[in-house]
DNA sequence: AAATCTGCCAACCGCATGTTG
DNA sequence: ACAACATGCGGTTGGCAGATT
């Protein structure tokens, strides 16, 4: 026979979780570590499932998490990355220490599939759509102006769609320089190659890190944080947590 | 001021893969 | 070898906040 159950699912929590879960959570992973996730909710006395309190902890409660928005740098990378890697997030993410995947995810369907459509590329191919015909159409909206406010109006769209077109080429020529030296093309045809065998040799461990950064370094910073748990109680977040809890259990 | 729309993000769900007995 | 389970991952969704009508 196997293992047992995960979790039974009955009578657990869902939905956000509270400052008191919060610093449960923490404290008890602070405190003993991660062995089995199964474990961690009835240790910490969490009614919660193991994998909430993991998603939980990742997401949110790590302390190496870098918070804050992403820079433009970082969204030019992620860009280079999904090239490469297509949506596997979790390997883009593991390229930026201190961001997860969940959180490159969401910006990445927020924010840069938008600025790809800007610069006329499908954000699943990042091959080129046709920009100038999406142009030409918009101009086409309105072909006969009668009155002079009409004309007035199609004068002002025709500028919208060519100041769009100039910012499109201007953000396209930006893409090229940082996609060109790349070989984006190359990275696509090997991308489609190695994601249908499954090949290893797009791991962290094998391809050098086009920004520098290499695995090591990451389990360097990790064990630099496990090294220093014990001072960890005393970081900001978690003194910020501690206070929030102290407060709530004043007005209760 | 109220209603509606839009963008964002945390969290959930289900599947794939790895691990254990 | 196999079944049962744990973990990791990516897709999706619900709800909140701010913007717009």
């Amino acid at each position: 026979m196997g293992r047992q159950p995960c979790c039974d699912k009955v009578g657990l929590k869902r939905g956000p979780w509270t400052i008191e879960e919060d610093h449960k959570l923490m404290n008890f992973i602070l405190n003993n570590g991660i062995h089995c996730w199964r474990m961690v909710p009835k240790l910490a006395g969490l009614l919660r499932c193991g994998k909430s309190c993991r998603l939980r902890w990742i997401n949110y409660l790590r302390p190496d998490l870098k918070r804050g928005v992403l820079s433009e740098a970082e969204e030019d990378q992620i860009i280079q990355l999904h090239a490469r890697l297509g949506n596997r997030w979790s390997k883009i993410a593991s390229h930026f220490p201190g961001r997860t995947d969940n959180e490159i995810k969401n910006h990445w369907h927020t924010r840069i599939k938008k600025r790809l459509k800007i610069l006329g590329l499908d954000p699943v191919t990042h091959t080129l759509v046709k920009q100038k015909e999406k142009v030409e159409e918009k101009i086409e909206i309105n072909p006969e102006p009668n009155s002079l406010k009409e004309q007035g109006e199609t004068r002002e769209k025709e500028n919208e769609a060519k100041m769009g077109l100039d910012e499109t080429i201007d953000l396209l020529h930006d893409y090229e320089e940082l996609c060109g030296s790349l070989d984006v093309g190359l990275w696509l045809n090997q991308e489609t190659t190695n994601s249908n065998s499954q090949s290893p040799s797009l791991s962290l461990k094998d391809s050098p890190n086009p920004m520098g950064e290499s695995s090591s370094m990451k389990e360097d910073s990790i064990q630099k944080w496990v090294d220093s748990v014990d001072s960890m109680l005393s970081w900001d977040g978690f003194n910020q947590l501690e206070q929030e809890l102290l407060f709530l259990e004043n007005l209760q």
